[in-house]
DNA sequence: TTACAATTGTGTCCATATTACACTTTGATT
DNA sequence: AATCAAAGTGTAATATGGACACAATTGTAA
């Protein structure tokens, strides 16, 4: 919690800087070794938590502020944000930020004005980044999906949201790229096939699938030194996967 | 263009209702007997045009601000609108009103903030629609998607944009209902397919990938009157329908 | 050293979906 | 009655997706 003159400075500096009523929230799924997290940030002294997010700069793009807000709030830097939705209720934001009703008046309250918030989604290996908490909370963290904390606002609607989007980007785009290291082994990456999407995958169809894409390198040498047989290490060929990425895997008609 | 007085009044009228920085597009695709067709406006004394656009009231949902502003520009009602895009640009609207730069102080001028705006398509049967232009509009009216005029701001680009939302609809969304009239026969429905999609489809594999979604009902008579043999008439399942828009046609995975 | 367990690689069958393609039927027009 | 234009229908070849089993490799434990 602010003090007032905290809360103060902070609101003044919010209306000269920020394009007021508008917001950006960034749902990070974070990915490694068949583990699927988000990233969070919980609220100084008092426990509940919410999705990294901030305002635009008044003359920001907004791609551009969605990768500022994600570096601010967490740490992570040279992620590929994604938008999904906006979501614009307008008493998404009222129940909250009640606490500071006696501190400020309600005109001066940037946090108790309106907000529409646009969602952005990303999907990133957790282990090569250094979640890092801002000023305002207390820590920042890859929470486990299946185990999520309460989220403030309607940020659990933003989240499974966006796990919908990225549910539905599987059916029609790749994924894996700067989120599997820069070589991997098909198990591997079914394992993040089958993480995102909560289901198991037949090991010898995925295999054929995922090598019809054309998307796919596989190096001359398999992996040593595991017990059990050695796998082969596979690798995106970057081409083939950006082409990909443009035209989507299959146009249905 | 307007008067000094009316842009005036519309500027103070507008800082006082709407939510700054921030405004909806509307992309109302229409259909009717083979023709694919866009809803635009025309500005007053100048022949540029643009999609039918508007603010948002401080305190309403986006969802209902959507079809607000869609009927008050071009008098269509209850017309199921699906969000896509933000467009965010900060510079997307700098080029243009530049018209009244003499008659009002910038920072008076609602017209030179910075917008974000939120797309919005919907599809409908434009022959079932009574287009009618607002106060500022010359007219309001039905062009043709392969011979647009001059699209003001970056409408251009949103209108693109929600042409390609709508063709990866198609591969995993039912379409139609609201477009085709109660009863049509598989040509004409086909009609739709190909007007979107702008290429031609088999006759047969058409036919029988559409039944396999068993969203169709094929009534007891065939359409009688036409020169040529009378087509069997379908009509949709709404029930199935529905079910078909909420799970989507294949999981793909 | 040998047997075992765990993991990976690979191939085949079958059902279904997709594509390409041609003939028949119907109803109005002449 | 012949013709034309549009609509109905079927089939064969191919591709794809899903289920499934066995062989190969490697470290570990007996």
């Amino acid at each position: 919690m602010l003090t007032e003159k905290e809360l103060k400075e902070y609101c003044d500096n919010a209306r000269k800087n920020y394009l007021a009523h508008f917001s950006i929230d960034c749902v990070v799924f974070g990915f490694h070794e068949g583990l699927m997290k988000v990233l969070l940030l919980e609220v100084k002294d008092e426990g509940e938590c919410y999705l990294p997010g901030g305002f635009l700069l008044k003359k920001e793009p907004i791609e551009m502020a969605a990768n500022r807000i994600l570096k601010e709030r967490t740490g992570l830097d040279e992620i590929f944000l994604q938008q999904f939705h906006v979501f614009g209720d307008p008493d998404r934001s009222k129940q909250h930020f009640d606490m500071y009703k006696d501190m400020i008046a309600p005109e001066e309250n940037w946090f108790t004005n309106r907000f529409l918030t646009l969602g952005y989604y990303a999907l990133v290996d957790f282990c090569e980044t250094n979640p890092a908490p801002d000023q305002f909370a207390a820590k920042c963290f890859w929470s486990d999906l299946n185990d999520l904390p309460e989220l403030k606002l309607d940020h659990a609607l933003i989240l499974k949201t966006a796990l919908d989007a990225l549910r539905l980007q599987l059916n029609y785009q790749p994924i894996g790229y700067n989120l599997m290291p820069k070589e991997f082994t098909m198990p591997e990456l079914q394992k993040l096939y089958e993480t995102i999407l909560d289901k198991k995958l037949d090991r010898r169809n995925f295999q054929r699938r995922m090598l019809g894409f054309g998307i796919l390198t596989r190096s001359e040498q398999p992996r040593k030194g595991g017990a059990h047989k050695a796998p082969y290490l596979y690798s995106f060929d970057l081409k083939n996967y950006e082409a990909a990425l443009k035209e989507g895997f299959k146009g249905g008609w």
